[in-house]
DNA sequence: GGTCTAACTGAAATTTGATTTCAATTAGAC
DNA sequence: GTCTAATTGAAATCAAATTTCAGTTAGACC
């Protein structure tokens, strides 16, 4: 209960974004965020689409929505460094990044990155306004430690 | 002169590296350390290709030997995350990361990350094995903030 | 030096994630 | 309801990256 109420809040948080921006609420992208929002992790543009595909959502309308809605600040993009683009649904106050294993690819996420005074020394020092940051830790999990 | 010093120092260390690990120096391999060394700055497989291929080095040993160089530590894999491989040269003592200007590219080096605690944390609590992070900043240069 | 062979190469073919094109559909303003 | 610009899905296309394969070569061994 408290899991769909919390995916409702959020579903029109997104929604009222979109419009915002003058972007219109569409079947492909209603879709798009719920699955997200049910989810609530980090997916490719060929893994989202194989989710959302029986609902009559497109590969195309994938990919283009998922910029889109990154860039309305709905999903962010995230990086494994294994050559797929990944998307992952913004949360309110959930700022984490991801411990990769290089053997399995098994994923972990963190919270405290703690990188603010850094943004801000770099700011200060070259000018530029810092905007965000990625960050990507590898290493190998338990299991794949005893495969080596 | 130092410069050249360097690199020379760096090609014979690399060419052990290579022996150690079982693999041949050969020509293209040589050119393309020698390049990197050189320039001592990230690049793409194609701009590596462009700046390599009067040598007779083809685009697909460039592939091949800047993946192989990386996994013997001469080379390491960067990001930024604009949809293209890239690879720099490991020298000796320089641990940095990348604020990447979301306008126009420009890329600023900088070298305090300190993230050290935070991978032995991360490794006291997952019992992951922690082996690196890659780190990238985005902002907007000076000269992209104007143009907003 | 010469001989040998597994490692390596470049060109071409192929794969595949991502983008572009375009005619048909639709959200939402009026 | 009417209208229209935004949006869609399918197909075509693009381009980075990988695979294939026959020919070449580094370097171990004499
Ligand atoms: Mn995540
Ligand atoms: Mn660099
Ligand atoms: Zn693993
Ligand atoms: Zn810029």
């Amino acid at each position: 209960m408290k899991n769909s109420e919390g995916s409702q809040a959020l579903l029109e948080e997104a929604a009222s974004k979109l419009r915002q921006a003058g972007y219109k609420l569409t079947r492909p992208r209603r879709v798009i965020m719920e699955w997200f929002y049910r989810k609530q992790e980090h997916a490719t543009p060929h893994q989202v689409h194989a989710a959302v595909k029986d609902f009559g959502v497109g590969l195309t309308s994938v990919y283009r929505n998922l910029e889109l809605l990154a860039q309305v600040g709905i999903l962010r993009q995230v990086c494994f460094h294994d050559g797929y683009q990944r998307y992952e649904p913004v949360l309110p106050g959930d700022h984490h990044h991801h411990l990769i294993c290089s053997g399995c690819g098994k994923v972990v996420k963190f919270f405290n990155c703690d990188l603010d005074k850094l943004e801000e020394q770099l700011a200060a020092e070259t000018g530029y306004v810092v905007d965000r940051h990625m960050l990507q830790v590898f290493g190998y999990c338990r299991r794949c430690q005893k495969d080596r």
